[in-house]
DNA sequence: GTTTGCCTTCGAGCGCGCTCGAAGCCCTAG
DNA sequence: CTAGGGCTTCGAGCGCGCTCGAAGGCAAAC
């Protein structure tokens, strides 16, 4: 188990355009289960990274990690946690930068909860933003590809190889191609 | 005009949080009133892209553009519609070597398109994924916040600064904040 | 004429986030 | 005893996608 990771693991267990339970969330990372303390393989297995990028991000400054007698790295429940968290925010695409930032005023006490949740609204509306990106690129896609070879219209250009002036379409053929994405006016 | 890219102005004609219009896609890329020819800097200008990135992505194969009497870059209407292409497929994360993989198959001719719209199908089910991503991501970061400060419960550690052991939560009050993120249970 | 300004080519450099290799330690199995 | 495997540290290297600087051309403005 736990070769894929949290969130494939999650997306799985949801509808693939199911509603965003909030309840997957507590699925989303059960650690109840989880030993006292780990090594590094296992930890990293969870979380499905590498080793060598767990010990990154403890160069980074993300996490403390004690050692064992052998010098070897202990990850207790706290350190786990911590990088459970750090592994999804990385997954949605906070840099490290502001990664280091949030967890040095985890680090520096309470008294900096207010910059934290103004952290977090900021990412908040960058996913939110990414989101709409995304789903605008999605709809011209899809459109883009229903609109493939969908009515064969009069053939503009035959095989042009590299001879001609620089050649976009795809082809003369599926007019509303190209156009679906690459502007012009209306189908 | 065009100090904002393409997404941005459409992404702004859009509520916030509306359903994907398809009529969003034309009015995304309104090539008209667009000249016969544009210069580097408009082009880049247009698209919101600097003229470093578009000689980049002429060298990278992606397009070809003509040169006027002094060498200068000449965008025709064809050039501009294949780069408003590049740019959106860019923005919705398809990789440079994808796209050169694309447009070197629009460029062999019509026989390609089989093959094209495979492509197209992989990035759409890629674009779904990460959309799905990120909702996943968003939920548990908006629950994070709802819960930040929540139940102001017993204050677990005083600040501590770089002494203590590891300290992943950003306080002991509000109990189910990392939690959200970081794992547990409940609420 | 000279200055300003945008263009050209070329190759180098950068920021990010890993990713890897080398050299060495320790433990266990055979 | 020896071999294997996994761990350690350290620093270097890599893939991506730009981004920039240098050196120079040409044209219009002053």
């Amino acid at each position: 188990m736990a070769t894929d990771d949290l969130m494939t693991r999650v997306l799985g267990t949801l509808g693939d355009d199911g509603p965003p339970p909030v309840e997957a969330i507590h699925r989303l990372t059960d650690l109840a289960g989880v030993p006292e303390s780990m090594t590094i393989a296992e930890v990293a297995d969870v979380l499905d990274v590498s080793p060598h990028t767990l010990r990154y991000y403890e160069r980074a400054g993300l996490v403390e990690v004690a050692r064992d007698g052998n010098g070897h790295r202990v990850y207790d429940a706290d350190a786990v946690r911590r990088l459970v968290f750090v592994t999804r925010m990385r997954l949605s695409g906070m840099p490290m930068r502001d990664l280091r930032h949030y967890v040095a005023l985890v680090d520096a006490g309470e008294h900096t909860v207010p910059e934290r949740l103004g952290l977090l609204v900021e990412h908040r509306d960058t996913i939110r933003r990414r989101i709409r990106e995304l789903t605008l690129s999605l709809t011209a896609t899809e459109y883009k590809i229903a609109t493939y070879g969908g009515a064969t219209g009069p053939d503009v250009q035959g095989p042009n190889g590299a001879a001609g002036p620089d050649v976009h379409a795809p082809n003369g053929a599926a007019g509303p191609d190209v156009q679906a994405l690459n502007g012009a006016a209306g189908p």
